[in-house]
DNA sequence: ATGAAAGCGCTAACAC
DNA sequence: GTGTTAGCGCTTTCAT
């Protein structure tokens, strides 16, 4: 009897014990199919991610698994193959038809909003709303002011400026990035110099560093990803400028192999496993709890990691300056 | 009528089209719980993977998703916190419940078999059979082969031994690449030198590097997986040896920033791709047509992407050498 | 070629 | 507290 399996009340032990001996010994295993159908409630999360490898996206996805199966939810998984608001639109209303009880965007994109029918609540990691649902709930990694804290880290360090590797724009997760940065800048009345962008893969910040390596005047650079980072240090290397004691170099992310490049690599850690456990607490409140008014949830904190890719700029006399 | 949504044939033309029209304005979806329930078939495919971001995981786990998809099934994920028996077969007990069609072990752990009722087909990624299902399927990404090229790259420059930092051997993937690797060194009637083990992680390869510098008998090494290699080469080099002119580095895996480390990494690239197709197919197969037998994929082609990490031997007379 | 009807295995609501 | 029953929205089979 369904009372059992579901741990209702005023049921007495005898006959749960009875119950339960008749399910083992039949061998029986619950129908998730029926149960739905029968209850409207599938007890399962969609998650639409990007299609890719990358250590950011994946580290979330493994955050987003692990606080779903905390939550005592399954999951879905649709990705994108392109990050577009088609794409996007068309995970959800796959996951939709599937039959989940709410879902999350873990797709940091944010160009036009796509349109669809959506009677789940849905959670949008670190990218702002870009439908409206029944309900849509946000939570960030805080990306601005971990932008803020890697420029001020080189600031403190006494560069006059700070130049940046942004990642695409498209990306929401690269803008907050970029803003934290000139934030940080303008907060000390610097200007903020020509912004290089990339596509957050090591080859297109080594490109980034081609360019950067040839302008004497940059002595500190903020990557917006690590992978940028590695690949800048490896076109500053070849282009004959040291690191850190000609340019230094800060990353994002932190991911496992940061601290063994050559340099080993200052950067700032992204709150992965916060920012999904506190987004998954909001949104399996909305589910359980539709009537609720549920609160943005606060910015996780921030952890620069200070490693030996980062220095005080060269004591150079003025007149050695090129432009 | 349902007639029309499953592309069965003998429709009017007419009578499709009222039917497709009639629900577009209803705002018609087909609920996949009462499908599940009244035919028996989910058409999603459950899948078993580790629980952390590691470069190989996530890219196998991501080529799985593309995969799943172009099958036409939909994906439900569950990931093991800690990669032994019991989570594995707790992972598959609780797709079974959830309901799927096929399941996909993408953990390549194989230390003692777990015993579940499994009625559905079962693909092993990377692995062999860790128990028995309805029937079960298998999929490599060759890594013994690749194992083997990784070390014969090596030999072939010259270098008269190979020495290797294997990872956890209760690792599948790790156990090949060790056998790989002997099999490389034996064919040539070289005797292998002691294993190191790591775990993976850049850390542990750092650790191992420790010790094998100080040992100035090693000429080349072959690290399981990139990032030991990245570490390895970190600890080399912070004992002063210079790679790749005294010590020669191969990894494996090829990940995205090897390129850009310094010195540029050679490795063997993973047929993650390859690996997941082709697993795909054959438990497509299993699934849609259960009678007909299915024989092992087989394996991906084999790829060493030759940097600047490896190099001929140090021509270095025999009185300098210690043992 | 198309309509009608019987379940699939559950949950929820109702009796007792 | 516990047994009973009517659907949930489909697929499948049987009539036509």
């Amino acid at each position: 009897m369904s009372r059992v399996f579901n741990d209702e009340p005023y049921v007495a032990p005898a006959v749960r014990q009875r119950v339960l001996d008749a399910a083992k010994t039949l061998g029986y295993r619950r129908n998730n199919a029926a149960r739905a159908l029968a209850s409207g409630r599938t007890h399962t999360i969609g998650v639409v991610t990007l299609g890719t490898a990358g250590y950011g996206p994946a580290s979330l996805l493994v955050s987003i698994e692990r606080a779903v199966r905390d939550a005592g939810y399954a999951l879905r998984l649709v990705s994108t193959l392109d990050a577009d608001p088609a794409g996007i639109a068309g995970g959800v209303q796959s996951l939709l038809e599937q039959g989940v009880d709410g879902i999350v965007i873990s797709e940091p994109i944010d160009e036009g909003a796509a349109s669809v029918g959506v009677d789940v609540p849905v959670l949008f990691l670190g990218a702002p709303p870009a439908f409206t649902a029944a309900q849509t709930l946000t939570a960030g990694t805080g990306a601005v002011l971990l932008a803020r804290a890697a420029t001020d880290h080189l600031l403190d360090l006494g560069h006059t400026t700070v130049h940046h590797i942004a990642g695409p724009q498209r990306w929401y997760a690269a803008r907050e990035r970029l803003a934290g940065w000139r934030q940080a800048l303008e907060e000390r009345g610097r200007g903020t110099p020509p912004v290089s962008y990339g596509d957050w893969s090591a080859a297109s910040g080594y490109a980034a560093g081609r360019e950067l390596a040839r302008d004497s005047g940059v002595t500190a650079v903020f990557a917006a990803g690590d992978e940028m980072a590695i690949g800048l240090i490896r076109a500053l290397l070849e282009a004959g400028r040291r690191v850190p004691e000609d340019v230094s170099v800060i990353g994002f992310d932190d991911m496992p192999v940061a601290a063994y490049v050559t340099p080993p690599l200052t950067t700032v850690r992204q709150p992965f496993e916060a920012a999904a456990r506190e987004g998954l607490k909001l949104l399996v409140r909305a589910i359980e709890e539709p009537d609720v008014d549920i609160p943005p949830a606060a910015d996780p904190p921030v952890d620069v990691v200070a490693r030996a890719s980062t220095a005080p700029p060269p004591a150079r006399p003025q007149y050695l300056d090129s432009t």
